[in-house]
DNA sequence: TTATTATGGATACCACAGGTCCGTATTGAT
DNA sequence: ATCAATACGGACCTGTGGTATCCATAATAA
């Protein structure tokens, strides 16, 4: 129950295209320094992100990645997702199993076999749950609501000072 | 970005045992039957939630396991955290890279260089509250509630057939 | 044409989830 | 005292996926 690395490069990495959007086009190279990871491995982060129209990419000589987008609609659940794909985080295994028709027993008449006639498992509903309230999190906050609240600490600590 | 198997199987068995409270002492033949699941392995998993003090276990003849606390005093957190472990979800890997460096730059002073001096990195700040808020959700799901649930469910089906 | 840069395939390594097997210890029943 | 039932813990196996590298190819600017 962890995200990968890849998720941790991918969000770094925007922060970085949107920290430079005057200019465009920043290169693998860039990238790879600013974040202390691999040209190869990153570039793979990258092209999914692609895929997926977060970042643009041009080829060749003075070629590079911009964001696709304004750092405002990048959403951490967007960039999650790409990276670590879409799978519900939690299944239930055995749904066809004892377990659930049991459940049923009590406090049903032996008729009522369709108490639970849904077959959905109460436990992935819970988690269920829990995944909706997550992605609600992650989708109010966006690269760009990051890189306001950095400035938002360095003006403080500078009012500070004086 | 999942949870695990053992985990599926952890809160089931924990639901069998709470549902099954009046007998006490289940064997790991009617748990991993219910369940379907192995018996090796589940003994694994359940041996952990006893080692944790989830449940209680007594070996030899009549053996087996019952809740060591009342249901509505296990949560979901606490079999999640007994299973996958109490690592954070997200850990940033390159705190100590220029990236965090150059974030400060702007809308800072040269000599501010304690600007971000925690050298704490916004996006994990954001995970981590991303944690927080999963981890109080699964606060206020236990053993029993899902137990009310699956009652509930029971009756209303009961209802509508009158 | 050439140098630069991104892309995608092939490959390797390794940690870990998932699962099995077996020997040991403990307990109730005979 | 013995035996069967049951939980416990260690050793082991296997497949998969995350992490990472290398190279051949395509696209682009100078």
């Amino acid at each position: 129950m962890q995200f990968s690395k890849s998720t941790d490069y991918a969000l770094h990495a925007l922060l970085h295209l949107g920290h430079s959007e005057r200019r465009h086009n920043i290169g693998i190279k860039e990238l790879s320094a600013a974040l202390g990871v691999s040209e190869s491995y990153l570039s793979k982060i990258m092209s999914k992100l692609r895929q997926d129209g977060i970042v643009r990419a041009v080829p060749g000589v003075n070629g590079g990645y911009e964001l696709a987008k304004p750092a405002e609609q990048i959403t951490f659940l967007d960039v999650i997702q790409v990276i670590e794909g879409r799978q519900q985080m939690f299944e239930c295994s055995n749904s066809n199993s004892r377990q659930h028709q049991q459940l049923a027993e009590e406090g049903a008449a032996p008729q009522d076999q369709e108490c639970h006639g849904k077959r959905e498992c109460l436990v992935e509903k819970v988690m269920g749950g829990a995944e909706q309230h997550l992605h609600q999190y992650l989708r109010e906050h966006t690269i760009q609501s990051v890189m306001d609240e950095a400035s938002k600490r360095c003006s403080q600590n500078r009012d500070k000072k004086e």
